[in-house]
DNA sequence: CAATACTGGATAGTTAGACTATCCATGTCA
DNA sequence: TGACATGGATAGTCTAACTATCCAGTATTG
């Protein structure tokens, strides 16, 4: 197919999808002459991709061409999680002492050692932040977040696959970030499911 | 104090601070005169506040706007979680069918009718991101992440004070988005934790 | 085969969001 | 008194993500 039908199996403007060509997002097409190129499904699919990495996953073009990099050319599963999470990860200042971060990591009984840079950065500005607004988790509250947030990763690193580097990458990669936004949907509903029990019954929908 | 002061105690530019008094995020300064205005340590909490709201938490200056305007004026406790939720929910398009969301959670056991049509679009979308990137989650992972996100719902809902309204109104409103980066960063250090685990040991720093 | 429409690629322009800089008529204080 | 700071208004900057225009080169149609 030619570019304007592929925009529109997407539902994108044409000029959309020549600005995912050049920023390397969507792949070349194939040329059947200087000026013309034809497209596949895998264009389709590639877009469709792009579009829930841009939109309900919330990430920016920049880090989109990294996630989408690192798929194309996947990792060791060694380093898999690490290469995902920096992929989308936004970078914290350097200076940021994770001190705190790393305390609470260990009194988890978790590794800190395991733990890349980045990740405790995010889960020191995510404290910092809590304190600026005035909170104070205990640190049994603190527990129950974590095991229940293990129990969702356990699951996803007992299910990645092991029959092909590519699959592996893909599904840690993407997962990582594809399903940030359904455990936050899921958060939201669970507690107001658990604010109708509390409340019994009637609640106004807001 | 004056503005320069109140600045460099928040560790922002007069400029900025100036910006977020024209923007209504930080409540005006005593004048003392028709060019000179005192502010004090209520106005230093606040920046604190809006930092942390338009930075970890990623909240844009309007959704911060509507938060803080949520927590200025508290609504009852009934209808608190549905103007927490909305001011923080970004606009889903209406015309976006939630069937396969409501769906989900009337699978899961809860009660589509609790729930704000703007958390059942978050939840579509999440899914339909999902199905984009080639994900299909069986429902017994679905229901698995559920009740992990339910433990922490449940507990953030039975910890709401209950002395008055505006603490309860802050709790909710600050709890539901000031939480949501320490559970992403708890959930990727859970994640680098089970996959050193199940990868014994040894893993580069990625 | 000429007229027309469309294509891919390059380049420039737009929009929105979050600041940032400049001005200026007062205040303040040494 | 006079240098400097302040609050408020206004305009400018910067980045990200598109969007519109242009143009030479096909494809297509009568």
């Amino acid at each position: 197919m030619r570019m304007s039908q592929l925009a529109q199996e997407a539902g994108l403007p044409t000029a959309t999808v020549k600005y995912y060509l050049r920023e390397g997002l969507l792949h070349e097409g194939r040329l059947t002459s200087p000026t013309q190129a034809h497209y596949d499904e895998t264009h389709v699919e590639r877009l469709r991709l792009i579009r829930a990495l841009v939109g309900p996953a919330g990430q920016s073009i920049a880090s989109t061409r990294r996630i989408l990099a690192a798929i194309a050319d996947p990792p060791s599963e060694l380093d898999l999680l690490g290469i995902a999470h920096d992929a989308v990860t936004p970078r914290y200042p350097a200076e940021l002492p994770t001190d705190r971060a790393r305390q609470v990591v260990e009194g988890l009984g978790w590794n800190s050692a395991h733990c890349a840079p980045s990740t405790l950065g995010a889960l020191q500005e995510a404290l910092d932040g809590l304190e600026a607004g005035g909170f104070e988790l205990s640190d049994e509250t603190l527990e129950r977040y974590a095991s229940a947030m293990m129990v969702v990763a356990a699951d996803e690193i007992a299910e990645i696959p092991t029959d092909s580097a590519e699959a592996a990458a893909r599904f840690v990669i993407l997962g990582t970030v594809l399903v940030e936004p359904l455990l936050l949907a899921l958060r939201r509903l669970a507690q107001q499911t658990a604010s109708a029990q509390r409340f019994s019954g009637s609640r106004q929908s807001g």
